[in-house]
DNA sequence: CCTTAATCGAGACGGTACGTCGTGTCTTTAT
DNA sequence: ATAAAGACACGACGTACCGTCTCGATTAAGG
């Protein structure tokens, strides 16, 4: 497990220093300071390691901040999703869009963890406003809660980290407060 | 020209076939009748060349069609998007989600232009809506314009195609609708 | 080991087969059911490739045959000389005569060897002479030895395989003989 | 006629500048500031072109130089040759040992022209040699005359140029005088 | 003098081989 | 048994030349 656990940082590492497109099984290998038979054995190819890296880093689980009301935590939470986005957590997004991994089922479970740990922690915020009597229960659905991911990643997609934020701030506000059903604050004059 | 129009078929024809991760450019070379040569005269590489052939395909816009409400054509809109995906389209998309073209303002505009066919197709819905007096013209912003590109290009990512109808209608019911500020119908009765 | 003697078996086969002109690096790997990479590992181009082939093959030498006499052994040596020069060893002459190894030491070493195992022979043929009280010991010079594997040779370059035995008679009558002192047989009656 | 003559020209500077192997069309018709139609519509391919030139660049013959001995005529012949094969002429050479033409007769044509020349050098000085009673008539034949260019010639195809003089000396001495009958002079004391 | 044909320069084109890189398998050596 | 190290078969990459071709521009000869 203490391999495992290199192997998975050395991961992480060249998708930071090189990007998903240039990281190789060699340089993972080398870099882990272990041969390439170690990764074949426990995963079947590249994008397979790379979704288990990935897994393994956003297991880590922080509680969303508190900072009273809706508004501010939904903020708090698409900073984080835009932090993360902006180093090798982003690189891995990049790959597991482009490239299957041997199982197909395996694939969409590794798709879905892209957003799935984001979804949770604006769920959390939604659960805190409702018991703050912010937004009504049945406002908060599915498809409201990944709205934040979703936008947020796009926005990575489309345009590179870091992400401004004047657009962290525009979802939030022109967007999901309006799905819920909270009037945004008026805009600053500018 | 001629030629260019021949890679282009080529290019979209192997995406449809073997996706973008196994297209490679001797097999459009050979699909188009050409050489290699040919190829990395005009593009510097694979992802340039798909970009470039992403882009003259989508190029060719029909009017989206008017049903007479908002929620038919935004049905109409992000069905013709959905469907798009489900093809060449869709492969090219995971492609540049990943690659860097060669120029980093290339590749800007190559990802712009992913969504951007279809932004421009729910902007004139918009507007038609605007006219009928459907929605308010204070409601129509670019996140709100871009809200459905972006998650039907989103589910296609994490779950592949073809996207299921129903996902399409909770989209426009559940999140463009109230944003733009008109009440969703009634859940049809399970 | 039993790789680089697929290896030189595929090259000597393929020298045979096209010529080395058009000898490629890929045709040698697919017959030696091999890859290019394992060619590059250990040579860095194909003259040298062609070199080392060359060389192992011409290595393993059987005793230059005795026939009792100079002149016999001298034709038994020359038609050893032509008959491999009318195979893959020819073909191999040609392409060392034109091209450049990666190192010019190395270059230099194989080019010898083009006439080097062939001066062996005729050394040994020599020697044998002397012995007999043939020739005198004093006559037998770097030059005199060289001699026949020189004109064989050029006789290939200069007009193809294979190199008819009335040429050979000569090389080995006309020049070789009157050089080491040796008065050739008086001309068969034409 | 000016345009081949400037071919000729580009061509035998182009073989000076890189040697045969990496002597290209393109780089030809360039410096002979012209297109590549305008050599293909003369010569079939390189190999063609590069003979053309250096039949057109030998042509010129210079009566060779009576120094009064045969021994001097012969250093003064294989001495030109030597200096010839050491610049274009030599790395054509190379070529034409290694390729073919497009007309088999026309290869041989091209091959025979690399000694001819010098062929005819050396048999005017033998002509010289019996006119003065040096050598017995009956000692010309043609494997004596060619001798020293096919020495000279291998040496050079052997170990490049330029050939050392010491070499030189030896074929007369040690070869070629001793088949025409003449005593070399003893060698000189070291 | 004009025009009709030929030749030229320039370079795109289809194609082949090059030499390199990365993958995923397999073998070897040493625990 | 498992791990490191790395050789191996394979396939795609991007480059260089080949020999063919098309295309204007220029030149030359003939009406």
């Amino acid at each position: 497990m203490v391999l495992e656990r290199a192997i998975f940082e050395a991961t992480l590492a060249d998708l930071e220093a090189v990007g998903y497109a240039r990281l190789t099984m060699d340089g993972v290998a080398h870099r882990a300071r272990t041969g390439k038979t170690s990764l074949y054995l426990r995963w079947p190819g590249k994008a397979d390691l790379v979704a288990a890296a990935v897994e393994h880093a956003v297991a880590d689980q922080s509680e969303p901040s508190d900072t009273g009301t809706i508004r501010g935590d939904l903020l708090a939470a698409v900073t984080v999703i835009a932090t993360r986005l902006d180093g090798a957590f982003g690189e891995a997004v990049r790959g597991l869009a482009a490239e299957t991994l041997a199982d197909p089922e395996r694939t969409r479970r590794a798709r879905e963890s892209v957003v799935g740990w984001a979804d949770r922690r604006v769920a959390t915020v939604f659960e805190r406003a409702v018991r703050r009597g912010e937004i009504a229960a049945a406002s908060v659905s599915p498809w409201a809660i990944r709205l934040a991911p979703v936008l947020v990643t796009h926005e990575y997609l489309a345009h590179g980290a870091p992400i401004p934020e004047a657009a962290l701030a525009d979802i939030v506000d022109q967007v999901v407060l309006p799905v819920v059903g909270v009037a945004p604050p008026p805009p600053a004059a500018a």
